[in-house]
DNA sequence: CTCTATTTGTCCGTATGTATT
DNA sequence: TAATACATACGGACAAATAGA
């Protein structure tokens, strides 16, 4: 059921993940790899096209597919990823503590800072993520109880993502994030034990996420320690 | 000579912003934009994905493409964009002083930070961006020499994409990026003299430019200060 | 420098499937 | 159920860039 032109991203980005095809090689021609998969070219230039959108191979017209420099680590943190994908991707020690799971309705107040209309039913959740022992993240999550039905402390200290798409079936869709250095409380003290004294800010990445069909349902504040972050990204120039 | 799917994407993406179609409004049917524009759906379906990318509608099965919710302020920190634009776009207060202009070559030692083999001959600008006057970003560029032949004080005190494009006609392409808290030297605060004491880092982004043709020419470390840095980000959740 | 073969870029028309209303 | 709208796929045509003879 899966789509013709994913199946031949997917192959080739393990192919090239395995350097199958190195760096600096080129992949075979689309009329090549539209005939070894037997397939229509237009169904190759799909598969090309998303491959060089995720930095994998550069297009050059008139010469063929360039297969990039890929650094693994390069990827997992940007986009809309879970941190238990992170996990497993970076093959990671890493494990969350729950340190509150509460039912609550937005006011007025936290109507600007959460984005949802007052009165909307919430789940209020925070975690502190550590890594190799460290305690490195601290998650807080709002998530609207119209859309997250049954959130208990077991599938938070999990995946909750992997929950929301297999177990409920919803389809997350799209995020706006923002990243900025935010001065550290009280609070974050107490969830941070061995952050230093002279450190003063935190890198916060705030997120409101939605669902495909537009429904907002999701928002969250990462607060990092400074010395363990690090945000990579692949980005293309704008065309004109 | 711009193709087809460019214009209908362009022509879309300013009747949003103008909120010609407002957020959560609907596009017309693909069917509908083919024959105003007559040309095929092929095309239109090729401009809306790219604004469907770029964040500016969400497409949804069997029911149509709906504009979602746009902050101008969300785009243009994200992607390759200079610091030129940015001031454009964000229509800021802001100017720039070029501390220094040197040639030099890549030793083995910064082949490391840089990222260019040793003997590379290399421009070496730093500059100091005011915003509202106040000295808020520190840039520290690197550019191959065999790439970018005669760059001055006047080019790098204005928009130095602006002349790589438009005169030395160079197609820019895409930039491995990366964002960490690093501390703060004494160099930073010679150059950034309004610091607070008490802040003890700057944020930090790092990038690696690249050519269509997959040269490496640039090298750059921007870093911010802390309380003035946001980095806004559209991202998309990856399909499976 | 020119010509030619190869390769990617754009666009079209058509057909069929799937999701929504 | 039927109408509408988006998703996928195919095949063909021509343009434009590249590389090599």
């Amino acid at each position: 059921m899966t789509a013709r032109y994913i199946e031949i991203y997917q192959q080739f980005k393990t192919d090239i993940i395995q350097e199958k095809y190195p760096a600096n090689s080129f992949l075979p021609s689309e009329a090549k790899i539209a005939s070894q998969f037997s397939c229509s070219r237009d169904t190759v230039r799909k598969a090309l096209s998303h491959l060089e959108e995720d930095g994998f191979i550069q297009k050059q017209h008139g010469r063929g597919s360039q297969v990039l420099q890929h650094s693994l680590i390069n990827f997992p943190i940007s986009g809309l990823t879970s941190f238990q994908e992170l996990k497993q991707v970076q093959r990671l020690d890493a494990n969350t503590k729950v340190v509150l799971l509460e039912r609550l309705q937005s006011t007025a107040m936290n109507r600007q800072t959460t984005g949802f209309p007052a009165k909307t039913k919430l789940y209020h959740l925070i975690r502190v993520r550590y890594i190799n022992g460290l305690a490195s993240v601290i998650d807080e999550d709002y998530f609207d109880r119209s859309v997250v039905h049954n959130l208990t402390a077991e599938i938070a200290a999990g995946s909750i993502y992997e929950y929301l798409e297999n177990t409920e079936k919803l389809t997350i869709s799209y995020a706006e994030k923002s990243v900025t250095a935010e001065l550290i409380s009280k609070q974050d003290r107490l969830l941070m034990p061995d952050l230093p004294e002279r450190e003063n800010r935190l890198i916060q990445v705030e997120s409101r996420v939605h669902l495909a069909d537009t429904t907002y349902f999701q928002h969250t504040i990462s607060r990092h320690r400074p010395d363990k972050f690090q945000f990579n990204e692949f980005s293309r120039r704008q065309k004109k």
